[in-house]
RNA sequence: CGGGGAGUAGCGCAGCCUGGUAGCGCGCUUGGUUUGGGACCAAGAUGUCGCAGGUUCGAAUCCUGUCUCCCCGACCA
């Protein structure tokens, strides 16, 4: 791997940026087959992070971890109308069981599927679990007393893409998908706003991610759902990207899998369902939100190492006592919980070491040479920048802590500046065009909800619709559509998507 | 699937026009000197030139076919 590759700066070239960012970081690889990446063990390791974060999330809130089989008969997926037409057009689909050796004019020995071992029934893999588990939810409630159920899976998907990018698109891709049957339409209603008040708050204080919630238009709702909620982050090039969804499917699927139960009154009833979902695209979001033109910044609560700690030394002899030193402040920081790595590689000067940490996010460094093992102190540098300081030894660990949290802060409170300064309001389509194609960023405008204007938006400006923002809809009596002119039915967020 | 580009060492590329035994940079290995912001010297290792045919004494290079990948559009968490 080039490690001198300049990394492209943003302004230039967005795209190439994003991918340089993370090769320079060594978080992912495209695997051989399509858009299917690879998470070397950083990449995963914020994965991870997420995981173990939103985990206790959904436990909080209630919510018990499962796990449904990856393969789904093909069959399943059309007993709902709209999920089969959203997902039929990207399904991986399993017709064999068995191969067979081939051997070609040349000699070559290859491979085939038996033409004996057709499966009667093609299988899919999953792109979303809604029918299997609609399929079993079936099976298991038969009582008002089985609701609600509250599951969440963590588990990969595959959804065969035209167009991958790493992390925001693969063909295959890690994520959570919770899956919730409940008695009543206000039950299940109420679920899916916790949900995306879940994710909200995580995407805030754990990725330092501001977002904008609110309800998809129908164009842009997920197939099968009633109402799809969203949270939406502002990149660093001002386009939206969608983080996380939280549906409410209504009795879509209970209808489609006859899923029904005994009310205390007797009758029968079909059940209220939510699914909500978040992806190893999360990764990306938080990628494209905080790194800059030297590499990835990483928020401290995701970094999978969050201090690393380099020892300095010029002779031999100091070797020792420096990475002695060292070493001691890397065991006060783990016992305080903090992810930290010493790196005592030899033979490395430590400016190459700085630059390579920082490629990689870490969010900070220590730096400890003779000079601050004689002060008892240690150097850092945060890599969100600013000037270097010192450290204490003795109170190291506690210090580090603080120094993370403000870190933390400091990337929340400039991605949500920024968010802020691309946010304008108008209710001038003419204005909205120039502008949009000037700068970018949200546009907040009256709208009166309508598919075919919509549409006719985006191809124009490749604007979408991002959501009806829920903290938005105030108001509207006076207002009119920007684009139409006919009275408003809702304040629209307009902005170019991933 | 339509339009454009590219397949040569782990990565990035040159060589192709004008056929003649495979090159460069980075990385990697070994040894030594270095180490407070990307070290240097020396010695090494690494190739089915995407694949299959053809032309030729001889093909990375010319011809034909084919596969794959990338960019722009259609699809999309």
């Amino acid at each position: 791997m080039a490690t001198d590759a300049p990394i492209t700066p943003r302004a230039t070239d967005y795209s190439q940026w994003y991918l340089d960012v993370i090769r320079e970081a060594q978080l992912a690889d495209y695997s051989p087959v399509k858009g299917s990446l690879v998470l070397r063990p950083h990449g995963f390791g914020i994965w991870e992070e997420i995981k173990a974060d939103l985990d206790s999330r959904f436990k909080a809130t209630g919510h018990v971890n499962a796990y449904f089989p990856l393969f789904i008969p093909l069959s399943f997926l059309s007993k709902e109308a709209e999920h089969v037409e959203g997902f039929a057009k990207e399904c991986a689909v399993v017709t064999h069981h068995r191969l067979r050796e081939t051997i070609s004019e040349s000699g070559k020995k290859g491979v085939e599927p038996d033409p004996a071992a057709k499966l009667e029934e093609p299988l899919i893999v999953r792109p979303t679990s809604e029918t299997i588990i609609w399929h079993m939810y079936g099976k298991w409630i038969q009582s008002h007393r089985d609701l609600p159920i509250l599951i969440n899976q963590w588990a990969n998907v595959v959804r065969w893409e035209l167009k991958t990018r790493p992390f925001l698109r693969t063909a295959e891709f890690l994520w959570q998908e919770g899956h919730t049957a409940h008695a009543t339409e206000q039950e299940a209603l109420d679920e899916t706003m916790t949900m995306l008040e879940v994710y909200r708050s995580f995407a805030h204080e754990t990725l330092a991610m501001p977002v904008t919630t609110g309800k998809k238009s129908s164009s842009e709702r997920f197939a099968g759902a009633v109402d799809t909620f969203t949270i939406e982050a502002m990149m660093q090039n001002n386009w939206a990207l969608q983080a996380g969804t939280s549906h409410f499917l209504g009795q879509n699927f209970a209808k489609a899998f006859d899923v029904t139960f005994q009310t205390e009154k007797g009758d029968r009833k079909l059940v209220w369902a939510t699914s909500w979902g978040v992806s190893t695209r999360l990764v990306g979001a938080a990628i494209m939100s905080h790194s800059d033109d030297t590499g990835l910044v990483l928020p401290p609560k995701i970094a999978p190492i969050q201090v690393v700690v380099i020892p300095i030394y010029r002779k031999a002899h100091e070797r020792d006592a420096v990475v002695e030193f060292a070493n001691k402040i890397v065991s006060d920081l783990r016992d305080s919980n903090i992810r930290v790595t010493l790196d005592d590689r030899p033979k490395m000067k430590p400016g190459a070491k700085y630059y390579e940490w920082e490629r990689k996010g870490v969010p900070l460094r220590l730096e400890v040479g003779p000079r601050d093992m004689a002060k008892g102190s240690a150097f850092a540098a945060k890599r969100t920048g600013g000037d270097k300081f010192s450290m204490m030894a003795d109170s190291i660990a506690k210090d580090t802590t603080s120094v993370l949290a403000d870190i933390q802060q400091s990337l929340f409170d400039s991605a949500l500046k920024r968010q802020l300064e691309n946010t304008y309001s108008l209710d001038n389509y003419a204005e909205f065009t120039q502008s949009l194609a000037e700068k970018g960023g949200f546009y907040l405008v009256p709208w009166r909800d309508n598919a075919e204007n919509e549409a006719a938006i985006k191809a124009e400006t490749k604007a979408s619709i991002r959501c009806y923002p829920n903290a938005s809809q105030e108001g509207l009596e006076e207002r009119v559509c920007f684009y139409s002119g006919e009275p408003a039915t809702h304040m629209a967020l307009f902005a170019r998507a991933f």
